[in-house]
DNA sequence: GACACCTACTCTCCAATGGGAACTAGGCAC
DNA sequence: GTGCCTAGTTCCCATTGGAGAGTAGGTGTC
């Protein structure tokens, strides 16, 4: 069979991965972390400041929905929904509607959420740590290509 | 000034956001992690298989251009690509071409790359872990909604 | 020499994702 | 009535990522 190369390899392959991705574990929370505003919104409801030394106690605390909108600066209502909606979802935070003049939404970590935003700590030493180096990289990268 | 509102405040904010996630460590940082594609590099050439229990090793090692793409089964060519020189930019790893008959490019992680890897795998654990925990509250939170 | 095939890309087109801004609901204030 | 408040929702458009074809440089076959 002359026609069984690289490109139907590689569709045979998809196919295998999107059949694995439905049940790996890990895949699965790939796919939640590999999302700049669920790791954004984890880091602020867990306490973590904007940077190192910032204005926050490093505390887990419950936010309002403005709240988190001012702290996660750029984000849109949108995505803050989409991504808060989510997080419900999967059982990392509560939403907690108040009835209020202007009525008024906390959302607050669980548990589950906690943890997570334990491991997530890992990465954040781990960038403060090497940034410096990963930038001197690019900096000598782009100058041999210039 | 009645104009200054929730609107030009969300502006003003993003800007701010902006200004800060120039610098920001942790931010630039998950600009990178924040990639499917690239985490997943970083995990095939840090030797993890596809899935706990796997046909992998554990130990790190290179891998050529053809080989990565079939372990990412999904990836496109593009992406994988792209992905590849960005790291290498990062000195996450090293490209090397060797002029054999059909020119070979294999890629290997660096110390660096290695030791981002060994962090990930602090989320590797928490998802084989909790992922049933996730599972069961996506499945109440959507029998809830119906 | 013409044609096929190899790897590791690069290019072109198209569909999906995310952002911006305007609009909505429900209620109080003036 | 008009305006403003919070917490969204809706619509439109620019950017991103995927699919698939094309490329470079070389070997093998007839």
């Amino acid at each position: 069979m002359p026609t069984m190369s690289a490109a139907e390899k590689r569709t045979q392959a998809k196919m295998d991965y999107d059949a694995f991705l439905a049940e790996c574990p890990s895949r699965q929370l790939l796919d939640r972390i590999s999302d700049k505003w669920v790791t954004l919104v984890l880091a602020a409801l867990g306490g973590d400041g904007p940077h190192p030394g910032g204005d926050c106690t490093g505390e887990p605390r419950s936010m309002r929905y403005s709240e988190l909108a001012r702290r996660l600066a750029g984000v849109s209502q949108k995505m803050l929904t989409q991504t808060l909606r989510s997080l419900e979802r999967d059982g990392m935070l509560t939403r907690t509607v108040t009835p209020t003049v202007p009525v008024t939404v906390t959302y607050e970590l669980t548990d589950l959420g906690l943890s997570l935003h334990g491991v997530m700590a890992g990465f954040k030493a781990w960038a403060e740590g090497h940034m410096d180096e990963v930038r001197a990289n690019r900096g000598a990268y782009d100058a041999r290509a210039e």
